[in-house]
DNA sequence: ATCGTAAATTAGAATTATTCTAATTTAGTA
DNA sequence: TACTAAATTAGAATAATTCTAATTTACGAT
């Protein structure tokens, strides 16, 4: 029952938000950090509540996964499986997709490099290159 | 009335490939070319057959963008909007996605490159990679 | 040309992921 | 301890897409 750092500084981050500190947030925090960076569905988060014998509506984690997302505490991805991943990777960071399991493996920013990049069609600014490279088994 | 290459030639793939040629399927593809390479959602798609008059149930929109996605005569994204765009342009490219705006852009393949990957994780291996440059206004 | 049949079309129901609503409970502060 | 804004919740609503099952059509064979 002894905290990772990971967790600890999420729930760190979750006090110097404006969020209040509620039971469920807490345990929600612990699932997501509990193993490391990792990429959950809320329907993964619920069902490890379930598992946990915990009881967090279902509404209520994906308030809490959007509120955590809003303060940066996690970040959400969306894949072409047509749901929102969350992850408790904050930096910036790209993935490998695997089709057939469909899970998400970070990649590091400073291990994939785009050398050249078409110019910003007019009137229009960059806001954040995602890259995705997907996988089959 | 008179048709351009793009759509000529996707009516030949439609006759070449095992789906049968009909008005419905016929109507679409005028759509989805009329205007060189483009992006639609299935209800884009089903708002010009409405507003040309022409009645066409939203489910064979949706069949017949599928199947000719299946065909390899458009093909389909994903965009972290949760829609899925079909897309003229069935060479390997990337998009620009305008967040304020919903639309892609294409991005020619060699007017964009990727000059470090990290490695493909064991017993994965490369289907595709995606890149997203995404703007805002 | 007509027939037979597999494929296509259709309206509407179902599904899936997610968000919304509105009533109840709770956290944090005074 | 009381107050109040924020959080939780069950269940309804939404939105995109797919499914179902009945009807129609394309097209190869007669
Ligand atoms: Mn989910
Ligand atoms: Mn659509
Ligand atoms: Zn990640
Ligand atoms: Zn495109």
């Amino acid at each position: 029952m002894t905290l990772n750092n990971h967790t600890k500084k999420a729930l760190e981050s979750l006090k110097s938000s404006p969020l209040k500190t509620t039971k469920q947030r807490v345990d929600i925090i612990k699932i997501l950090f509990s193993d490391g960076n990792n990429h959950f569905t809320a329907e993964n988060v619920h069902n490890k509540i379930e598992n946990l014998g915990l009881n967090i509506s279902l509404a209520t984690v994906y308030n809490c996964l959007n509120q955590l997302t809003e303060n940066n505490i996690i970040k959400s991805v969306k894949t072409s499986c047509n749901k929102i991943y969350f992850d408790t990777n904050t930096t910036s960071h790209h993935h490998f997709f695997c089709k057939n399991s469909s899970t998400l493996i970070d990649i590091e920013s400073k291990n994939i490099k785009i050398s050249k990049l078409p110019k910003i069609p007019n009137g229009k600014k960059l806001d954040s290159i995602e890259i995705v490279v997907n996988l089959t088994e």
